[in-house]
DNA sequence: CTGAAAGCGCTTACAG
DNA sequence: CTGAAAGCGCTTACAG
């Protein structure tokens, strides 16, 4: 290679990294040759030397055994937004679905792997957020999203703001007596704030929040059907529920159906994270779903910054409404 | 490291890599201290040396500018699918989403980060195929899913096996007008294989196949829409409907209730792929999938063998039916 | 602006 | 069964 463009090799790798101390012939000498020769860094040496891999690893948390064709398609897509935005950056991206107990790994810095962690999924996987937690306190780059702890470094939704826009919406509808489905105690932490921010706005419109909650350990979809058939028989009064999540609210809505209970003339719904099922339901469902592609630049960013040491940029990500039939009346 | 378990540094690479030559003293010797060192292999310097990388790259189609949320959440399975699968037979992946013409990518054997690439996403995107079809053809080792090219090595699903199933499915539920909602020359080629299983199923039971066909280039949803208004407006008698994916399905679906059609009692619908919005449209829309697990198995598998050389792993992949409410009358 | 040389951390013949 | 040595293909001070 460096034969063919009449260089040394330092030259043909100063020329390929585009160094500007390169003349622009030489530049132009070895592109050509690297053209006709089908040449191509070998990234290994060049990790070797450099100790860079610019690759970050994206460990996606499943329930252990879950089958992969149930999976949580927001988490889908929020990996597929992280991979993006990590590919707009010009870093290659490691994914891996983890879930039995057995079977977590997350030592990629260790081997030289990549350069930091992204860990996104489910908040019902207690071993293997504790796996990741602790490779965080030994210092891996880690950032998540959807740890049930506070203490690692994570990106959410606003969720606060996304459950204010959520009741207020039911409000602007028409809606008064607006329960909301979520829990207070759940690992998923986002629930917690979602709850809040549906809170805070009815008691600042002089209305009663009021919570229905839900066991752990189920589905969300029979979360949903549990939840909603405790609030028919509790027989207290209700025109809207906003629930925590988009699964829990479709479940919901399959029990009001069958309870003749019409969606939206009497009773309006709505859930959060934009789940494409949504769109599908019978009515279809309204909910507030987050910026994909800026939770994804969000992640990935803030991953940049704590492994160069600078971490900064904020972890909150924005929310839109999505407005469909099931809260218009 | 070496000096700390008192062996060569040679020694030391034998035992980690589970070489039979060394005593089983030495390596326990070894393995004490590479705990407590917490060492690990520098994979960048192992696959310099060896040339293997133990990586596989998984490179997912969308269509140009598509948003990350409204990708086909089949094609997400799919990727988890064969994420998981390589995870299992020890390999890493090396995940990414492409799209736009101008940023595809896919020289990771050149740069030695992967040993091969599997190729899977929508058949809407000719640049992008033509982008592989091309790599393959000067050598990669490269296996692909969703393939509008016949030249390439590809895996798909048993979709006149499922077609079949789901024709006869509707004829055991007592339908007998059975039209289906397919092309034969969209660049999607199981829409073909599904027909062509359906028709060979209805001459074998001496009734007259019936293709409904769409417009290429619109959203699948549209096209379904569109068929189903179409099919109606034509006032040829039917009774059932066999969709050749579940999103056009569900188009048809939409459009059916619009027009006061009632599903299943005077019209089944049946579509093809099992993914989850099915499960939670009104009626639940029963379908046919693959076998998610042994479809990315076979897919890492078939790359393996491409890669070790010995290509013979047979490429298609069984399905299953999933019967649910808008066939059963 | 360019080249000669060192060295990143492994694996693997080769020798003993 | 173990060690000394070579070398994988880069990048980057250092020198000119």
């Amino acid at each position: 290679m460096a034969a063919e463009a009449g260089v040394s090799q330092s030259t043909v790798s100063r020329a390929l990294a585009g160094d500007p101390v390169v003349s622009e012939a030489t530049r132009a000498r070895v592109a050509a040759a690297a053209a006709k020769l089908n040449y191509h860094v070998d990234e290994n040496a060049a990790r070797l030397r450099t100790g860079r891999t610019g690759t970050l690893a994206v460990v996606v948390i499943c329930r252990p055994d879950e089958d992969i064709k149930n999976f949580n398609p927001f988490h889908f897509a929020l990996m597929g937004s992280v991979c993006a935005a990590a590919s707009r950056r010009r870093h290659e991206t490691l994914v891996s679905f983890q879930g039995a107990a057995d079977r977590l790994w997350g030592l990629y810095q260790e081997q030289r792997k990549a350069d930091g962690v992204i860990v996104i999924g489910t908040s019902e996987n207690p071993e293997a957020w504790d796996y990741f937690r602790n490779l965080a306190k030994e210092g891996a780059h880690l950032v998540c999203w959807g740890s049930p702890h506070e203490d690692l470094d994570w990106v959410r939704s606003d969720n606060v703001g996304g459950a204010r826009m959520a009741t207020q919406h039911l409000l602007d509808s028409g809606y008064r007596n607006i329960v909301c489905i979520a829990s207070q105690t759940s690992a998923q932490r986002q629930f917690k704030e979602r709850y809040d921010g549906y809170a805070e706005l009815m008691v600042e419109q002089g209305l009663e929040p009021r919570l229905v909650t839900f066991e752990e350990g189920l589905s969300r979809d029979e979360q949903g059907r549990r939840a909603a058939v405790e609030l028919i028989r509790s027989g207290q009064p209700f025109d809207a529920i906003f629930a925590c999540c988009d699964e829990i609210a479709l479940g919901t809505l399959r029990v009001l159906r069958e309870q003749g209970i019409s969606v939206p003339e009497q009773v309006g719904l709505i859930g959060f994270d934009g789940i494409r099922a949504g769109a599908h339901s019978a009515p279809p469902l309204s909910s507030v779903e987050p910026d994909f592609q800026t939770a994804g630049e969000v992640l990935v960013d803030r991953l940049l910054s704590v492994i160069a040491e600078t971490p900064e940029t904020k972890p909150r990500v924005p929310v839109r409404l999505l407005p469909r039939s099931s809260s218009r009346r």
